[in-house]
DNA sequence: CTAGGGTTAG
């Protein structure tokens, strides 16, 4: 019935897992160092089969006091006592338990000693697989169920849905799920969370508009899981319609939900509203606070960024890694590069964290665009681990920030060992070099790019009006089609220039992550997208979404043009939130 | 009695 399930040998390294363990069915075991060996020798010497009640009892003794107990020497010692009632229980604890390898390495013995598992094993099982990114020995567990004849059971269905998902193969996971005679909610939220788990997020809103169709009544999982997508997608049109339906069918704002609720608002630019949610939460917990923190990071609200985590201080409630990042992510954003500092000792010194890549990488990037690039360079010296691609980047970025051209080579030729056929790097040493007007040099990372094979990624930004949601490509002005846009952005262009407004060239025209040359600065993605805006919509506030980083030329466009055509502009790009109000951005051109 | 949940630099 399987046999169009594909492998998955793939999926750790496309979507970017981590293969943790690698556990096949078959595998023996390995003999676990024994905590309570004289027990056993005890029980062994005195002849006696152990009886089902005083076994568990010494695997609950052990599990609490040592994390595990003795699967292989269980099995082997005691299997005459063992069976599958038993075998689930120790399967169940150990997943509660987090110890997940030792799940599936019971179910692995069961198998071996033809002990069959009944419904429950699989749910339980299947979790653990789930949660060690194991697919293979989940299909092979999906082969047992089936020749078992569980086909019909809705929570080993269930679980396997949710297996699929988990480790990578969001496919499969809908397939099995269309085959589920009786799909209840739980069925339906895990492949809600398949979708969201493998970036898939229009996918997943599809998934809960056939929910609601089919009359399942969506829960507080539910609803998690699509603001989460809702939250990737910058959908505040659907995301607000998710709150409304929370309140309306009086669903629980938990903290699970309440914090997906903040993480929405914040990406969709709505800052306002996220701290709404914040303020109104009864129980919050480190999620919650770190979404906060991030959300006034990303959307240029620094000082508000550090005031929530000294609030956070104040509550005794203890920083993590993220609650770190997010601090440092604000000072990067808002150059206090000062403040930064002192939280990076702290975060060491006082909170006993050990920095992850991500901190050293922000900490570049703050002492980078701060123009201390020596001190920069001295703390990529000085970190124990391995400088990664994104570390050398974020100092060529700055290179081309501050002029320095020779560091600047020196990075990139890092890069060229470690990504060399990711053409943001060529981009930025380009630019390097076309600030201080070295043509030949310019022309020779031209070449080599030609000759790679690297190619650009076009352009594209989207505006939601009245529950639809507007795409645009930068377009050449020759083509028809927009001709009511292209004038309007003519018309802007010319009202812009008595502002102030002056295109800027020099950088666009090597630039691959913007997506014109020259004379086509004015048909970007972003500006169709806006010009789009002023002319059909009448709000206050107009959001914008960009799939790369906006372009110096437009930043200063719509910065003008805020103040001009007197609206608050959201622009959503890859990296961060620019607003736009008064003829000023949030960023304070610190980006 | 067993299945489903939120955050992460450039």
């Amino acid at each position: 019935m399987k046999a169009s399930l594909k492998t998955s040998t793939q999926f750790s390294s496309i979507y970017g897992f981590r293969r943790a363990y690698t556990i096949s069915a078959s595998v023996d075991l390995p003999m676990c160092e024994v905590p309570d060996q004289r027990h056993m020798n005890r029980q062994r010497a005195s002849g006696k089969p152990i009886d089902q009640f005083s076994l568990m009892k010494l695997i609950d003794s052990s599990i609490s006091s040592n994390g595990f107990a003795p699967t292989s020497l269980l099995f082997h010692e005691f299997s005459r006592s063992i069976d599958v009632n038993l075998c689930n229980t120790l399967i169940r604890r150990y997943t509660d338990s987090k110890n997940h390898s030792r799940a599936v390495s019971v179910y692995a013995q069961m198998r071996k000693l033809n002990i069959l598992p009944d419904s429950s094993t699989f749910p339980s099982v299947l979790k653990s697989v789930a949660l060690l990114w194991c697919g293979e020995v989940g299909k092979s567990i999906h082969c047992n169920a089936i020749q078992l004849g569980f086909t019909s059971d809705v929570y080993t269905n269930t679980a396997l849905v949710h297996m699929y998902g988990i480790c990578g193969q969001p496919d499969d996971a809908h397939q099995l799920f269309d085959e589920i005679p009786d799909r209840n909610v739980v069925t339906w939220n895990s492949l809600i969370t398949s979708y969201t788990h493998n970036r898939m997020f229009r996918e997943a809103i599809d998934v809960f508009r056939e929910m609601l169709a089919s009359g399942v009544t969506p829960v507080e999982v539910t609803m998690v899981g699509v603001l989460s997508a809702c939250s990737h997608l910058g959908a505040l049109g659907q995301g607000k319609w998710i709150h409304d339906y929370i309140v309306k069918n009086r669903l629980r704002v938990n903290v699970y939900v309440g914090t997906a609720l903040i993480d929405m608002y914040a990406k969709c630019g709505d800052i306002d509203e996220a701290k709404k949610v914040f303020e109104t939460m009864g129980l919050k917990n480190i999620y919650t606070w770190n979404v906060l923190i991030s959300a006034y990071a990303m959307n240029g609200q620094g000082e508000a960024a550090l005031r929530t985590f000294d609030r956070m201080i104040e509550k005794d409630l203890k920083p993590d890694h993220v609650t770190l990042l997010g601090v440092l992510c604000a000072c990067c954003h808002q150059g206090f590069v000062e403040e930064g500092r002192r939280l990076f000792s702290s975060m060491i010194n006082q909170f006993g964290l050990q920095p992850k890549i991500v901190h050293y990488g922000c900490m570049i990037d703050l002492l980078g665009r701060g123009g201390f690039l020596d001190e920069a360079m001295e703390i990529i010296h000085s970190m124990k681990l391995k400088p990664d691609a994104i570390i050398w980047r974020t100092l060529l970025g700055a290179c081309r920030f501050h002029g320095r051209e020779e560091l600047g080579e020196f990075a990139f030729h890092k890069l060229l060992e470690l990504e060399p056929t990711n053409g943001e790097n060529y981009v930025l040493i380009s630019n390097v070099h076309t600030q201080k007007k070295k043509w030949t040099e310019v022309g020779e990372v031209r070449e080599l790019m030609d000759s790679s094979g690297i190619k650009k990624i076009p352009g594209c930004s989207s505006i939601e009006l009245e529950n639809a949601v507007y795409e645009f490509k930068a377009s050449d002005p020759l083509k028809t089609g927009n001709e009511e846009i292209h004038k309007m952005l003519q018309d802007m262009k010319n009202q812009l220039k008595l502002a102030g407004y002056v295109p800027e060239t020099e950088i666009a025209l090597y630039d691959i992550n913007e997506e014109e040359k020259e004379h086509n600065l004015i048909f970007h993605s972003e500006k169709l997208a806006l010009a789009f805006g002023l002319l059909h919509s009448s709000e206050p506030t107009l959001r914008i979404m960009k799939n790369l980083r906006i372009c110096q030329d437009c930043h200063q466009f719509f910065k003008l043009a805020s103040a001009v055509y007197k609206r608050n502009i959201v622009v959503r790009d890859i990296k961060r939130f620019h607003h736009f109000t008064g003829g000023l951005c949030s960023c304070k051109d610190y980006w």
